[in-house]
DNA sequence: TTCGCTGCAAAGCTTTTGCAGTGGT
DNA sequence: ACCACTGCAAAAGCTTTGCAGCGAA
């Protein structure tokens, strides 16, 4: 099963309307893996140039209640919008310095989770985790001379 | 010792300059649990009405380019910062729907990350982990009907 | 038919930035 | 005495919103 049939249904069932501009959105943000709001509208607008862009916005709070979209904000540049449903949870560790990303799975954490969610009578939608340090390279360079707004490198570490 | 020396001395040490405005910033910052910018500039303003915001702003690049601070986006409202520095780490759980946020502790998941830092090379500064899910009282409640911009609802757990 | 949703465009908010002057080291 | 840092205020950047008309259920 596709997973923006599913996360349609999960709209649906939540009495939200589908109408023809969200159902693009959702499918235009699935088929990402990582992409800011405004790459977002870009993308939509590439394929129906009529979407407002307070109509994407709306759908990214939308998934957000429902529990399926993940918003990421690295400080270097605007935030990050990630769609987890029915995806294997990643995290990220982030350079303070650099901006370096990687992202990193640990199956041994989703345990755990389950654990303390229970406890406080909660139902777990989602979950990020960050990780912030130094990256190698930035450990062994004068602060002073780091290189400040770097572009967003991202090694993608696939199950 | 107190936690805004030794933070003045780790910026020290990377050759940044400890001016009277910016121990303002780091003692005001220090003293709160979480806070918005705009919260920081009052309190800072409160004491010393002509320090910028633009001052009380770069001090938060430089803390979080120093690995002490983390920034909380938790998309009601504006932004949370919170100087994570000496104090035990606690992690957030949050309900999608009204927004409440639950602080817990996990010591269990500190060996994990150490693991997983180390396998790439990083020095760990620090972390979030936050959980997205629905509350008790919005598992129950018409999703239609739920309250949408709550007041920031936060339990603390303290160790 | 109803009322939630959309497009439009302006407003809102948080954060960043350029520049001339100031002050830490 | 350098040159990093500050205050000021404007600009930038991302997101939200009011309203009149439209369309999903």
């Amino acid at each position: 099963m596709k997973r923006f049939v599913l996360i349609e249904q999960l709209l649906k069932d939540k009495g939200i309307r589908l109408t023809t501009q969200r159902r693009l959105v959702v499918r235009r943000a699935v088929s990402h893996l990582h992409f800011t709001a405004e790459e977002l509208v870009a993308d939509v607008r590439a394929i129906e140039p009529s979407v407002a862009r307070g109509t994407v916005y709306r759908v990214l709070i939308l998934l957000h209640e429902a529990g399926v979209l993940e918003k990421h904000d690295f400080w270097h540049g605007p935030p990050y919008y990630e769609v987890t449903f029915g995806k294997a949870h990643h995290d990220h560790l982030m350079c303070v310095q650099c901006g370096e990303i990687i992202e990193f799975q640990e199956p041994r954490w989703e345990r755990l989770q389950e654990e303390v969610v229970k406890q406080h009578g909660y139902q777990l939608l989602s979950h990020t985790h960050k990780l912030y340090g130094l990256c190698e390279r930035c450990q062994h360079v004068d602060p002073k001379r780091a290189s400040k707004p770097p572009h967003l490198h991202v090694e993608e570490v696939v199950a």
